[in-house]
DNA sequence: GATGAATGAGTCTTCATTCAT
DNA sequence: CATGAATGAAGACTCATTCAT
C-alpha cells in the first residue's frame, strides 16, 4: 500500500502504526524539524534502526502521513454524502463531515499547515487539496446551474468554503474546544446566508 | 526597539533591512529550517559575522519578522478605517485593506503559517492574532448592537472573517494571481450575504 | 576446516557455497565495504540469520575467500608443473597455469587487491603470497644454478614475474578480454627475452 | 583548482594541506573506509566542521588525492624526459622517474590500488591510468618503428611495463626498503633483455 | 535450519554560533 | 563593521550482529 514495500507480520504492522502515531503527535506538537527520529523511536521505546525498517526516511514518513490523512478525510466525506442527491445538501453534509473529521484528527491540521510552508512538501499537499477542491466545485456547479446559489466562479467559492471550514476547525474546535456540530452549524449558516442573514 | 539594541548608522540600517528582506524571501520559499544562516548572508553577499552583528540569532530574526508584519498589517488597517464611523463599513474597509496588504506581502503568509506549527513560535504568533481578532470583534459587537447583522458570538464571526480573508488571499491572490480588489469584493459579498445572496 | 565448525548437510554445503559465490561477485564489483550482509543474503534470497548460521562474520567470510583462492591457485599450478623437471619449463608452465586460473576467476583479483589496502587483511594476504613467491624462487634458484638465466636475486625476479603476470591478467585478460593463452605467450616471451628479444 | 571553490587564505591553504596529508596517511595505512572523518580531523587536532569547510565530502577528498597524485607523477616523468630524444632512452628515463616518484610517495600506491576495487572510484582511476599508458605507448611505437625493439602491440607492452614498475615499487622499494635506483636498474634490465639476458 | 524484527554503536554531514584577525 | 575560519553538538541514516519465534 503506502509502505516501503516490506511484507509485514501483524506485529510488524502494529509497530509501524505505533511509529506513525507517535510521529504524528510529535510533529503536530513540536514541529516537523524539531522532532528528531530519536524522539520518535524513543517515545515508542524501540531502537533507532526500527524506524528505518519501517520507513525509508523521516521525510517519506511525513509524506505518507500527508497522503493518508487527505485520503481518509475524503473517504469520510464521500461516505457521508453517498445517499444524498441535492447538491446544496451534499455540500452541507460534506462540510459537516469535514468538521467531524477534523475534530477527530486535530493534529493533522498542523501537519498540513506545515507542509504548505516548505518547498519540498508543497507538491504532495497540493495534490490532495486539488481533489478536495474538485469535489466542492462539482456540487457548486450543479447548485449554480439549478439557480440555488448566486452565480460565481465555483472554484473561488470552493476556496472560500475550505478556508472557512479549516480556520473554524482550528480556532474554535481545536483551540477553544467548541463542539464541532455547533461550529458546523455556524459555518453552514454563514456560508449560505452571510453575516446579515436572510 | 526592534533591534538587538545597537545604534545603527544609515548604512547599518540598510544592511539590516537587506538581511531581513532576504531572510523573508528564503523562509517563505524554502522554509525556516531549510534556510541556513549561511544561505541568508550568502544571498546578501556578506560574511557570516554580519548576521550576528545585527541579530542575536536566527530565531530572534524570525520573531522580529513576525512581530513587524503583524504590526504593519494592523497599522494599515487602522489608517484605512480611521475616517469611517459605521461599524459595518469599518469591517468592510478593514477586510479590503487586509487583502491589499497581503497582496503586497505574499511571503509573510507562509511565515505566519509556519509559526503556527512550532511550539516555540506559537506564543509570538498568538499575540498578534488576538489583536486582529479584537479589532474585528469591536466592529462586530457594534454592528450586532445596532441590529445590522444577525446575532451571534462576535468572536466566532471574527474568526470566520479572518479565516476567509487569509485563505482567499493565499489561494486566489497569491497562488492564482487574481486581483486583490476583486477577491475582496467576493469576500465581502460572501461574508455579508452568503452563497445564496439576498 | 574451512567452515565455522558446523557439520553441514549436502543442502547446507550448497547454501554455504551460494553465499560464498554471491559475496565474491558483490565484493568484486562493488567493493567489500559497500557490500552489506543484507545485499549478500538478499541476492541469494534468504534471511539474514542464514548468513550467521554459516559464517561467523562478514570478515571471516572474506578471509576464507582469500585463503581458499590462494590455495586453489597454488594447487592448480602444482598440478600443472608436477610432471616437469626442467626449472625454466616449470616456471613457464606455472606462469601459464596462473594466467589460465586468473582467467577463470576474474573477481578474485579485486579481492586480493583490496585485501592489500586494509591493515586488518594484509596479514592473511601476505601469507599466501609468500608461498607463491617461494615456489617461483625455488625454480629460479635452480635455473640460476644451472646457468640458464642471468644471475640475480631470485626473490626480486620472482616479484617481477608475479607483478607482470598479475597486471597483464587484470588489464589484458579481464579488462580487455584477450585470450589468456596469447597473453601468457606475451608474458613468457617478455620475461625470458625482454623487449629487445634475442 | 582542485578545491571546492573557496578562496583560501594562506592559513587556509595550510590547513587544507594538513588534512589532505593526514587523510593520505590514514587511508594508506588503515584503509579508506575504516578511516573516519573523525579520525582525520582528530589527527590534525581540529573540529569536525573544518573538514567540510575545505572538502565537500570524504569521497571528494579521496578523488582529489587520486587526481593530484596521477597528475604529479606524470608531471615528474614529463620533466625528466624533456631533454631526451631517443625513444628507448625516454622510456628508460620515464621508468626510472616513476621508481623515484613512487619511492617518495609510498602511501599513494595503496590508494590507487584501493580505488581499483570500488565501483565508485574506478572511473577516476582509469582516467589517469590511460594517460600514463598513452605516454608509454608513444615511445614504444617510435622504438618499434625504428626497429629498436621486437614488434608487438605497444599497448600490451606498455601494460607490462606499468605492471612491473608498480609491483616492484610496492614489493621491493616500499615493502623491503630497497634502493629505488637499484630496483630501477633491475626493472630496466629485465624489461629490455629478459631473464635470460643478452 | 530459517526468518523477520530489533539493536545501537558508529558514520557522514549540517549548521547555528563564536571569534581571531 | 566585516570576514573567513573554526567549533562541536546534533541529526539522519547504515549496518553488522543478535534473537525470539
Amino acid at each position: 500500500m503506502t509502505t516501503n514495500g516490506r511484507k509485514l507480520t501483524p506485529r510488524g504492522k502494529e509497530r509501524r502504526q505505533q511509529l506513525l502515531d507517535h510521529a504524528t503527535q510529535r510533529f503536530a506538537e513540536t514541529g516537523y524539524h524539531p522532532t528528531s527520529v530519536a524522539d520518535i523511536v524513543g517515545g515508542v521505546g524501540v531502537g533507532k534502526g526500527v524506524f528505518y525498517w519501517y520507513f525509508d526516511s523521516k521525510e517519506q514518513l511525513f509524506l505518507e502521513l500527508l497522503a493518508e490523512a487527505q485520503r481518509d478525510l475524503r473517504r469520510t466525506q464521500r461516505d457521508a454524502i453517498a445517499s444524498e442527491d441535492d447538491p446544496l445538501r451534499r455540500l452541507e453534509i460534506g462540510i459537516r463531515a469535514a468538521f467531524r473529521w477534523w475534530a477527530g484528527h486535530p493534529e493533522i491540521m498542523n501537519l498540513l499547515q506545515f507542509a504548505a510552508t516548505e518547498k519540498q512538501f508543497r507538491p504532495a499537499l497540493r495534490q490532495g487539496q486539488s481533489v478536495a477542491l474538485g469535489d466542492a466545485v462539482t456540487h457548486l456547479k450543479e447548485a449554480i446551474a439549478e439557480g440555488r446559489i448566486t452565480d460565481g466562479d465555483p472554484e473561488e467559492l470552493a476556496h472560500a468554503i475550505i478556508g472557512l471550514t479549516g480556520h473554524l476547525s482550528r480556532e474554535l474546535v481545536h483551540r477553544r474546544g467548541d463542539d464541532p456540530e455547533r461550529v458546523a452549524d455556524l459555518a453552514v449558516t454563514l456560508l449560505f446566508d452571510g453575516l446579515r442573514g436572510r
